[in-house]
DNA sequence: TGGTTCGTACCTCCATCGTGGTATTTCACA
DNA sequence: TGTGAAATACCACGATGGAGGTACGAACCA
């Protein structure tokens, strides 16, 4: 990063959409101090490629279908020395997705409704440096912060597959019959799992439980 | 749509990310048959675009993030008698918004990270009269409907005031105690009003009423 | 005036949930 | 080879939730 280049900066897109990428690729290309470096529709080729191109900038989405997620995409880079200038570009405005980014060593976040001209002046900004939020980010980053200060911080890591699975099985709504009978275990075996999951998320009840797993997006493994 | 012209046909877009919108306008630019006709980033702009303009084709986006959003735009543009083809665009494949739109009047429903070619071939297809699902959908919504054949359609409408708050109690992951304290009224009447709204909503308990009120974004009245 | 809806409150009864244990098997890792 | 974590299973007990009922006052509308 120290070694970024304002003038003529080459961009890698990460994105699963064809036409959003398209999209970012031609506005990048209309604009005399970047210019697209490549683009790839999975994390796994956008690694691959950031390391061939050594593009200056990766713009990085965050939710893709298929393949690993922005996230572990992010993450992997940084373990792999990739040094460039890395702006997370989703339609996400959720904290999580917000908090996970900036500490998995994004160096910006932005919202894909950015209006272009703004967008560019956020790329320059990232490379002299600066780290860019979206509009209303920072702050509402910070209100989710001091509106629970000192709040548990929950963490999905924390769990065996199975208690997963049982948090999925709960943010869809079943009683401890049912997820035993989906499962095909005993429902004591299912409580016990309950409590321990809700024992390690510091939850009081299933409820809470469940309507965190909701807005987390949890899925079965 | 009986007087649809695949020959030059003009396309309207309505999308709130500048960047996407300039995707497809490009895409439609870049190929003979199809031309833009102009674009909007909300869905009152977008139906007084499409009433001045008479476009042969509207691509809708369906999660917009000011105004009216994708649904209520599609009902109003059939409501005042807009007859051009309309096919929503998302990244949604949620089978309820599916549901909606195709219950709403439109078109076709294709999914955002469609590839360019693809989309290409479904609009040439939508103009030709054919109804255009991106690729599994068709499937996804057999099964969902076999799955739940006549299932029933839940409406935050049909809750009092009081229903409605105590709903989004429950959403919070409260307890019936809590929500009492809460509202400062006896538990034994949060649990009739808990009993009323499950009757009304159809839920077995309070854990499904929850996830699915946090999935409606319910909010205390 | 009478009928209806809503919000409130109380009651009982039974199912479900949450918490405290203990115990066994399996599997990975040191 | 032992150790620990994970998943399984069972028991018991108290707390909570859900279903059924009745009742009364306020507001509204016909």
């Amino acid at each position: 990063m120290q070694n970024a280049l304002p003038e003529n900066a080459s961009v890698l897109v990460i994105d699963d959409h064809p036409l959003f990428r398209k999209g970012v690729l031609e506005l990048l290309a209309s604009t005399p101090h970047l210019k697209p470096a490549g683009e790839a529709d999975t994390g796994e080729k956008g690694v691959e490629l950031a390391h061939r191109l050594q593009p200056d900038l990766i713009l990085l989405d965050l939710h893709m279908r298929s393949g690993q997620d922005g996230i572990a995409t992010l993450r992997k880079m940084r373990a792999e020395g990739i040094e460039a200038r890395i702006i997370v570009l989703t339609v996400s405005d959720a904290p999580r997705d917000l908090v996970d980014a900036m500490r998995s060593g994004a160096d910006g976040y932005l919202l894909k409704d950015t209006d272009p001209e703004l967008m560019l002046h956020y790329l320059q900004e990232s490379l002299y440096g600066k780290t860019v939020l979206s509009e209303g980010l920072a702050q509402m980053l910070v209100s989710t912060l001091s509106q629970d200060p000192g709040g548990p911080i929950r963490q999905l890591a924390d769990l065996t597959d199975r208690e997963t699975t049982i948090l999925y099985c709960l943010s869809q709504g079943l009683s401890n019959k049912m997820i035993a009978r989906e499962l095909d275990i005993m429902e004591s075996t299912v409580k016990v799992h309950i409590r321990n999951l809700l024992k390690k998320l510091k939850f009081h009840s299933r409820v809470e439980a469940a309507v965190w797993a909701v807005s987390q997006g949890v899925s079965s493994r």
